[in-house]
DNA sequence: CTAAACCTTGAACCGCGGTGCAAGGTCAAG
DNA sequence: CTTGACCTTGCACCGCGGTTCAAGGTTTAG
């Protein structure tokens, strides 16, 4: 099939279809003496596999060295679960950043309903936002570090 | 005093002063007569609000518009309300989206230790993220949509 | 034959918040 | 006078996951 027909059948923009290509994600798919793509269809398989592998969070990359592990024969389950643990934690540490955060923007919130906004100083810009925040978690803000480290 | 005794007593590098003064969150300070940037003490007010600002979890381009609206005279106490409660809707969204992926990764790492890697078939690349996740919150994944919508 | 729909490539661009580098000017100490 | 620390500018780059555009070749329907 054509790169448009596999476009068609997963849901993938074709530009989106090269892009996983040139990362490697996909292999060099045989060309047609026009130069087309020509693709069977474990490429349908492997997209899904990303896709499946997206919603479970995991980053191109990660995906990616899955997807190598099986094309030098391995069975990747072993490395599969490491990237799943690691991105459990990951997700668990993000939780308590927006937690930390959602009582922030509360406390925020509480205090702005509680000053006059006719008593905001030029010199403060906004005196709700003039404190540095009570709590912080050491590491700051919630950032957005998805990546697994290992 | 010059940029890098700002840097020093803010804790900000150099770099990100003129990045921010770029981007106009900080307005064009006076040159000495080398060209020098030349900074008073309402700039390290305005670098310490800024910093409070991103703890809040608000992004520079929001931050720019509670400092335009306080250079212009008025005090954006109203404003930042809004942008407060619009990234509290936002951060309580994005805990939604994680949970529902913890709960995801759960299942996918229980479903990995009931499943033998010996089973793990060439075409399915790897059994434990085979199929498609059985719940999805309507809005795929856990995208990082933190600016505020307004 | 022609027009539309498909395919090819390389490259730039998006938001986000900076960071780094190169090539030069300036200033104070020794 | 030289060395080093500081300052200036502009431009490119980072990760992330694509999207879009330009300029052309191919194929298919009418």
């Amino acid at each position: 099939m054509r790169i448009g027909e596999v476009a068609e059948a997963v849901g993938v923009p074709t530009a989106t279809i090269r892009f996983y290509e040139r990362r490697g994600l996909l292999p060099q798919p045989h060309r047609g003496p026009n130069g087309y793509r020509e693709y069977d269809d474990s490429t349908l398989t492997t997209l899904a596999f990303i896709r499946n592998a997206q919603a479970a969070g995991l980053t191109l990359v990660e995906i990616g060295t899955i997807l190598d592990l099986r094309r030098e024969g391995a069975a990747p389950c072993g490395h599969v679960d490491e990237l799943l643990a690691a991105k459990l934690l990951d997700v668990q540490q993000r939780q308590r950043e927006l937690a930390t955060l959602e009582a922030e923007l509360g406390q925020l919130i509480s205090l702005s309903g509680r000053l006059d906004p006719a008593d905001c100083s030029h010199e403060a810009i906004c005196h709700i936002i003039a404190q540095p925040p009570a709590s912080r978690p050491r590491k700051d803000a919630v950032g957005p570090e998805v990546g697994s480290p290992a």
